[in-house]
Parts: C-alpha cells; structure tokens; sequence
RNA sequence: GCCCCCAUCGUCUAGCCAGGUCUAGGACACCGCCCUUUCAAGGCGGAGAGCGCGGGUUCGAAUCCCGCUGGGGGUGCCA
C-alpha cells in the first residue's frame, strides 16, 4: 500500500509553498488509494508552538485535506531516544562533547580559509575510557552520526531523476543535540521508516538531506522510500517565496475571502499540469483521480496573486453551488458587521455573484444591499448636487409611489425620466446610483431595487433629495 | 567558496522521455472592439516566446549530447 505524509513544523502559519506540498502527497496517496499521515514535527522546542500547530490544522481541514492518521513528533520523544542508542552501539553514532562555542570556532577558521566546513571529527576518535570520563564529569553531549568516507549516495527521485551526492561534502551531523532532542535528519527516518512511508514528497529543499537520511535507513536497517522532490514556489523576484513578499499564508487568503477550492485548484496549477490540455478547472475529486507525480515540473514557478484571485472569482460566480457561497459568503457579511437574513443573502448572491472575486471584495461591494446607512463618495456627492439630479429624484419619488419596484420597472420609469426631463441616460442613472448606492459605480441599480426593499430605495432617494436641499417648485 | 537543482510568451504552462505534424498551443495579466445606467462579469479580436547562449549529433532539434551563462536551493546542536 502506498504511503505518504506531510510533516510540517508548527512555528508558523501555513506556507503557500507547504500547503502545495501538502496537497500533493494528499492527493498521491488518494490517487493510489493508500494512507495519508499528517505528522507535526516539533522537535524544535524554541520555536514550535501549540497555537501554529492548532491553526495549521485549521487551515489544512479549510482547505480540504483530510488525514488517515496523525502523530506529533514530541510525544514520541522514547522511540527517538531507543534508535539512536542502537545507533551508538552499532558504533553508527557516538557522543559529541565539543561545545556550540567550540565549533563556532572551527566552522569560522574555515570560512577565513576559505575552505568548505565539515565538522572535525574531534569526538570521533574519543576512546571508551575517554567517553565515560566526559560523561561523568557531567560533561553535556549531543550525539552525532558517523558518515562513511567516499561515498557517493545515489537516488532516483521521481520528479528530479538521477541525483548522486558525495557524502563527503558534509561530516558527521548531529542526529541528537546536548538537550536530549533528536534532531529533523534523525526523526524524519525513524518516523517514515516506522509508520510505513513508501513515498517521501517533500519540497526541493530537502534534496542536500536525503543522503543523510539514507545513511541513516541503512544504517538502521530500514527499507529506503521513493523520493518525490518538489520544486520551490517563487515570488515575483524569483526569489523563494517569503513573507517579504506579502501575503504567502493560507491564512492571508482564507480571510481574505479566496475560496478554499480555488485556492487548492490554484496551487495544483503550479507545478504541476493536467494529461487533458487546456483544462485548469478541477474539483478536489477530479484531481485525484489525474495527479501524478510524474506529471510534476521539475522547475519552480512564481506564485501570481491575479490568477489566483480570478480563479477565486470563477469559482464565486459558476463553480460553487449557491448554497455553499451564501454559506461561505455570511461570516464575512457578519465580519464587516452587517446581518441579513439567509434568505435575502441568497436573493442578493443570485443576482451579483458574477461581479467579485474574493467573498470580501463581495461585501464592499455588496454594501448597498446591506448598510443601514450609506456614506456617500465625494463623486457621488458632486454627482448629486447637480440640478438634474434633484429633479431626477423626485420625479423618481412620485412615480414610484404606487408601484411595486421591479428592476424593469425601475428601468421603466428611469427611461420615462429621461424623456420627460430631456436628459441623458447617464444623468438619470448617476443620480439614482449616487443616492442608493452612495458610490458612481458597483451593482446594477436595478437588481438592487428589485432586492433591496422598497421602503428602503424610497428613504434612500428621499435622504438624498433632503440632502442636496431640493426644494419643490 | 563548495554541493545540488533548474532554464519555452511578463507569469503559470503544453510540447521534450519515443527528433519532422511547432511559421510553438492554452490560461492569467495587457491592449482594442462589442454589450451596457457605472465598475466588474461576458462575447469577439490583438499583441506577446522562434524555445538562455555556444558547440556538436542528425537529411532535420524546443525536443538528444557537451560546455558556458543565468537563476534558485543547501551548506545549523532549524525543519
């Protein structure tokens, strides 16, 4: 059965890059019908917290990814501490006594010559007697891994192919440090190896680990996994994308208002492109059923906000199923501090949906259907202290007296205005717009009158008359 | 510095593995027109890469090989 994982540490938000990686092991794993493990890696006690790793679960779950099983790495503290005993007495690992001032030193001597930094091998050569003398003292150690001279580890990755690393570009690497942790190298193969990874998918940045991480299977004696490298997100400069390039969290774009599948529809189209060409729409479902690995770029792409947001936009206005927008779209009306009635929000969406493109743009823009008051726009305002605009309005005010206010209706009578008034349609409109909308653009006045109810179209045109002072006559 | 990865329109990409059908296809963004009470949306059309550069191999290369350049990543008792 086929495996796979997603092992994020908890000292963040999540990642654009991760949330990727993160999809793609998901749907690998569903694809091949296997298991998909959700792994907090929080070896890192400085930096990892319980709040990061409450909201990445909240921000995975959000975007639809769902987990066979689930592990924190520091609650599995005595597995570590058992392998990397075996470990020592395989003579595969040793204790390390040098200082973290000590090897600052070394590492700092060889960058003024200019040559490549390995660790020493101080404690290589240590003796038992000398060990257990340093031991006694109380002398804190971290424990590290003996890497075999000249060897030169080999691997197929699926998505990078033939990659060969001389091991003897780095030394002996900590696998537990002075504090008792085990460090990522270490854990990451105990944990894969025990939880039965076929598949390790994780993103290129991991390429210079994975030798170590072979030494270490073989070492253990543990059957060594297929590797899937994914190439890095970038930003616009083409650097990895980082917060200094805005918004890089899932949670920047869940609150936002991005919906949750166009954002995961988005992040597969990085990367990774359908067999059907041309199509970029995909339900989770349909994605996996076509994701394949094999399928995925080996070049890394720059993440592009436009797209993603006219994704989102396209899924607002004909993926989604009007119930799930309503849905999606109420806490956010709620947020801005407006409530409306199911009902009505469903009446508004029906006739709007095609002009957002995020569900909070959607509440700006939507504010006439909703606001109590309106502010008016200083447009607007000039647009009302026009003379045609009072005439407009209170014409519009007797003709709308005993009618019901149709949007063709409304149309009607605006027409009937710009007859009587000798105006252009421009001028009627603007007027009706300023005072109902408070604003010169945004939704069609009609589909507002034919929602927003009537009484509320006549205060609002009635306020703006008072407000321009019209005085009849 | 050293190690590793990558290289098709501004961006995401198809094509590359099995060389000719590619005067390189699609999408976002951009420009124009249409629709129209505005902004969007929508419809139609346009511009935009000769495939980083240089060598090979071949009748023929975006596609195969080599070198270079450029970009990215790693080089931690972070993950």
């Amino acid at each position: 059965m086929v495996v796979s994982r997603f092992a994020p540490s908890p000292t963040g938000y999540l990642h654009l890059g991760n949330a990727r990686t993160a999809i793609f092991s998901y749907l690998f794993a569903r694809h091949h019908g296997g298991k998909f493990i959700l792994r907090v890696e929080d070896t890192d006690r400085e930096r990892s917290t319980k709040e990061f790793e409450r909201m990445l679960l909240e921000d995975l779950t959000w975007l639809g990814i769902e987990w066979d099983e689930f592990y924190r790495q520091s609650d599995r503290f005595d597995v570590y501490k058992h392998y990397a005993e075996k470990l020592i007495e395989s003579g595969h690992a040793y204790p390390c006594f040098c200082s973290v001032e000590e090897l600052e030193e070394e590492r700092k001597r060889a960058e003024e010559k200019g040559i490549p930094y390995r660790y020493s091998g101080k404690c290589r050569v240590l003796t038992k007697e000398e060990m257990e003398r340093l031991k006694k003292e109380g002398k804190p150690y971290a424990v590290r891994f003996r890497v075999p001279d000249g060897r030169v580890v080999v691997f197929e990755d699926i998505i990078k192919g033939h990659i060969a690393i001389n091991v003897d570009d780095f030394g002996d690497f900590v696998i537990v440090r002075s504090d008792g942790t085990p460090t990522y190298n270490f854990v990451v193969v105990v944990d894969d190896a025990l939880m039965g990874v076929t598949h390790v998918i994780r993103g290129e940045d991991h390429i210079p680990n994975t030798p170590k991480q072979i030494l270490i299977y073989e070492a253990l004696g543990f059957p060594v996994p297929k590797f899937a490298h994914l190439p890095v997100i970038l930003g616009e400069d083409r650097s990895k994308l980082s917060k200094r390039h805005g918004a890089v969290s899932v949670r920047n774009y869940r609150e936002e208002g991005v919906v949750a599948e166009a954002l995961l529809n988005y992040l597969c189209l990085l990367g990774w492109s359908p067999p059907e060409e041309g199509r970029e729409v995909f339900s989770k479902e349909e994605l996996i059923a076509l994701f394949k690995l094999e399928d995925v770029n080996s070049s890394p792409a720059v993440f592009n906000r436009d797209k993603l947001l006219w994704l989102s936009g396209l899924y607002i206005r004909e993926v989604l199923s009007l119930d799930r927008l309503v849905d999606e779209f109420i806490p956010f009306l709620n947020e801005a501090g407006y409530r409306a009635e199911k009902e009505y929000v469903r009446r508004v969406l029906e006739k709007t949906r095609d002009s957002f493109e995020t569900l909070k743009c959607g509440v700006e823009r939507l504010k006439p259907f909703f606001a109590e008051e309106l502010e008016y726009s200083e447009e607007a305002l000039m647009v009302l202290e026009n003379e045609s605009s009072a005439r407009v309005l209170w014409l519009f005010l007797q003709m709308a007296q005993d009618v019901e206010l149709s949007g063709e209706r409304v149309k009607a009578i605006a027409k009937e205005i710009q007859k009587r008034l000798g105006l252009k349609a421009k001028d009627v409109w603007h007027a009706l717009r300023a005072s109902l909308t408070g604003e010169l653009e945004g939704v069609g006045v009609d589909i507002l009158c034919d929602i927003l109810p009537k009484e509320r179209v006549l205060s609002r045109l009635t306020k703006a008359l008072n407000l321009v002072g019209f005085q009849q006559g």
